[in-house]
DNA sequence: TTCTTAAAATGACATTTGTCATCTCCTAAA
DNA sequence: TTTAGGAGATGACAAATGTCATTTTAAGAA
């Protein structure tokens, strides 16, 4: 039997985990926390096996939370739920020993994953994965709001620093060739570069 | 019902496996490869909803036939077996796509690991993640004379992975401008590249 | 609702790029 | 000497790229 412990600042969240969770088997939800410092508290008397914890709450959040456990001495396996990719967090997450981090959308695959991680593996939510090489090797010397560069030609910058003619960025962003001709051509005028290629020796030389 | 493959050089191990995924309700082993060729062959006919693979085979091994097989348009989520830590082959696991990477020993985590998986979800072995931050930023060395780089051509790359276009590169070496394009066009050749970002990419993750 | 603005797409265009066949030198080996 | 082979060059060509003007679409603000 696996006991888990649930911490969200939502309780309709939460609820809804709980119910998930203990309509199976083999899983028990032994505690539910309504936040990041109740957690803190109830960890030690609750001794779960597993944490699903969501990353991004009010007051103390996810990581905080989870690594101030952690330090306590629980031994139990966290697993970060997250709305959407929170590039910035997972870092944080993998750093501090999280067994997990997937997204909130697919319960489905929820008690698979609660399992998985009991048993000692780690488990990231697909599209987390895809992202993983680029998000740990960025090092973030350069501020992208200092040239107004938004998100989504940040993702551009990456993908042509990974090769990817505009075409493979198109179907891998689902737009049109010529709006990522476009986004190119932006870029390079606000880096005040030529071509794509210095804007792939550009970001390894002062992105990574 | 999880449909799954398993590809295995060593048939007592690959039978293993077999009897301890079929052991489970839910899923069905609908193949076995002895091969990394084998399996290639195996997928499109089985199309199985996760492959159960050996990464370290005879012949063909685990990483590239996954490849093979992905490029020919499989939606398997790919599950890695190594029956110990093999740094090196983590990186490449990622790259292409593989869906999990899990150490042999535990076997009892492979059902709930087979079923994340099918789910959507990575799965790393918990030994593995820990190692994941340094290996994806551990760069392999590259050796010009493996791919029989001239010192001519050496320089080039380096003056394309400074940004420099092929007339620019022409005037520096005192070169004739087609020739620096078909110098540019035999390092891609020698290489497997496809463009002087490529290379640039290349010159910045291997070289450097 | 209408108006406004930003994101995305389109089409036209010049340029760059990568590939290939071919040619000219030059040099080292026979 | 002849010859084979490499380095460099040329021309032709298709494809990819970068730029620009313009249009469509979507979402917000009025």
């Amino acid at each position: 039997m696996i006991s888990v412990m649930i911490v969200d600042d939502d309780p309709f969240v939460s609820g809804s985990l709980k119910i998930i969770l203990d309509n199976e088997p083999d899983i028990e939800v032994k505690a539910v926390a309504n936040s990041g410092e109740e957690a803190v508290k109830l960890a030690p008397q609750v001794a779960p096996d597993v944490i699903v914890m969501d990353i991004r709450m009010e007051g103390m959040n996810g990581t905080d939370a989870a690594q101030k456990i952690l330090e306590n001495g629980s031994k139990a396996a966290v697993l970060f739920l997250t709305t959407f990719l929170d590039d910035e967090y997972i870092n944080k997450a993998l750093k501090i020993g999280a067994m997990g981090y997937i997204i909130k959308q697919d319960c489905g695959s929820l008690p698979s994953s609660v399992r998985a991680v009991a048993s000692g593996q780690a488990v990231f939510g697909g599209k987390v994965v895809e992202k993983l090489p680029d998000l740990l090797n960025r090092k973030e010397r350069f501020d992208p709001s200092e040239f107004d560069i938004t998100p989504k030609e940040l993702e551009v910058i990456e993908l042509v620093a990974d090769g990817l003619s505009n075409k493979e960025i198109a179907e891998k962003m689902f737009l049109g060739e010529g709006t990522v001709r476009n986004m190119v051509s932006s870029i390079l005028t606000k880096l005040d570069l030529r071509d794509r290629t210095q804007l792939a020796c550009f970001y390894y030389q002062k992105m990574v």
